[in-house]
DNA sequence: AAATTAAGTTCCAAATAATGGAACGTGAGA
DNA sequence: TCTCACGTTCCATTATTTGGAACTTAATTT
């Protein structure tokens, strides 16, 4: 997930950070100097000066939880950050379409990380989803990026990956992850069926910048019930699309300064 | 804003986050090097770290971004703050009362960042005000805030804020925002009439956990023309009502643990 | 096209900060 | 009161960062 360093003063501060913002709850100095392969005189400096920072907040009980300065900035860099503006109407467009929830992702690693959803009328916490990061083998959006990497750099990313079984249809190895990513490249569309979550697909298509500084996807979502594999069939034109008018508004957006 | 320590390691690299992440536009490593107080070769090495680390990106055009692994780790200390799950269903009950939006927002520094939002039926990008960090001494969950401080602490704060005018009604000085903040640390609310932007106004409420690790503030927030301030003072109590019962609900999640 | 300037990158001895083992509080429970 | 587990502080050693300068590459001007 995190592609961390792991040498250097500031990745074994992030080895850190990631600690504690995987942890479900905040974590003691106990618990962490457990994980972490520290002194303890040494960890204790670290998240001193990470507390200091705001990355980390230290409670009344000495537990040790994710800063709120990182949500500073998280939000400016979501406000700004070009692919998601370009991309934003065209999610919407989408969304008005099918009536499902639209996704974009982008791959960061071995990750997908949505940039933005758009659902329904409801008001549906956005947070729980934007910013997450989502393992690429199987989710729509992950596949659909995957097929976008050229072979040498897909192979490595693959040799990387290790598969955990969410549900039956997970993809299981690199084998036939690599057989079905070639279909895709193909095609120009993916699915997920159910291989995330079960009772949930999705149809995607990948989008990418012209400088390859985001490469990824979006995606249709919602509950197999209602969305049969032959409606999301139908659905890969009007996703590629969308896709397409993405790229093109990126493509007007970064052209005249290059 | 931010209170970066500017020395050792870590303080450096975060002053050059902070320096990214404010700027409006993706900026160039002349551009940083033009802001930041450090030699050429420090400055590439330090930034050159950062984008290894996720923190910033290089874009084709050799322009720093932030970086998307911020919104993994901002989703993350989200979607697991205790304070705002404790305070989301009150949120929600006050919304559905008054019908306007409803913010929870805590002290970081002399910021208030915005925990949560809760709006009427429109879906509203979250984003755009979660995690936004706003000064205190313009916004009503800010001055609430203020309230609560003991008073060396509240002077040292005072003593160090830059008073920027969004507005006719900004306080412009340490005096008379003092002096509201002691009329609303005898009364328990605090109103915003068009102090941070023109033609909005709230009423709200200071709460805080008992550790005192979240000193904030909730708020009923909307446009002026239909927020009299007739309204914004019956609105005071069922606010100050929800606020004692978000600290309530800290009290038990807290307190069985020490 | 050559010359000039600007932009970005690499290098390495010197300066600085991080390390980690051990000693030192401190508070809860026996 | 004693003990033990949990945190915190100290400081000589070690590793990293620093920053000036040299170098490469790209852009602009003559």
């Amino acid at each position: 997930m995190s592609q961390t360093r792991e040498t250097g003063t500031l990745g074994k501060l992030m080895v850190l950070l990631d600690l504690v913002t995987h942890a479900d709850t905040p974590l003691r100095f106990t618990d962490i100097l457990a994980r972490a392969r520290q002194p303890r005189g040494t960890l204790h400096r670290q998240l001193s000066h990470l507390v200091e920072e705001g990355l980390l907040e230290l409670d009344g009980d000495g537990r040790y939880a994710p800063g709120l300065r990182l949500l500073d900035f998280a939000a400016r860099s979501w406000a700004r950050n070009e692919f998601r503006l370009v991309a934003e109407p065209h999610l919407s467009e989408l969304q008005q379409a099918t009536g499902e929830t639209v996704h974009l992702g982008v791959l960061r690693g071995q990750s997908i990380i949505y940039l933005d959803k758009v659902e329904g009328r409801q008001p549906v916490r956005m947070y729980s989803q934007i910013g997450n990061a989502s393992p690429c083998y199987c989710t729509g959006v992950g596949k659909a990026a995957l097929s976008l990497l050229p072979p040498e750099t897909l192979v490595d990313l693959l040799a990387g990956l290790s598969f955990t079984s969410f549900t039956a249809s997970t993809h299981a190895s690199a084998e036939t992850l690599a057989a079905e990513i070639r279909e895709i490249a193909e095609q120009g569309y993916a699915f997920d069926r159910e291989e995330h979550e079960a009772g949930i697909r999705c149809v995607a298509a990948p989008v990418w910048s012209e400088d390859r500084t985001f490469i990824g996807g979006i995606s249709v979502t919602g509950p197999a019930y209602r969305l049969s594999m032959e409606l999301l069939r139908q659905w890969a034109v009007p996703v590629q699309l969308a896709a397409a008018r993405i790229m093109e508004g990126m493509r007007v957006r970064l052209g005249p300064r290059r």
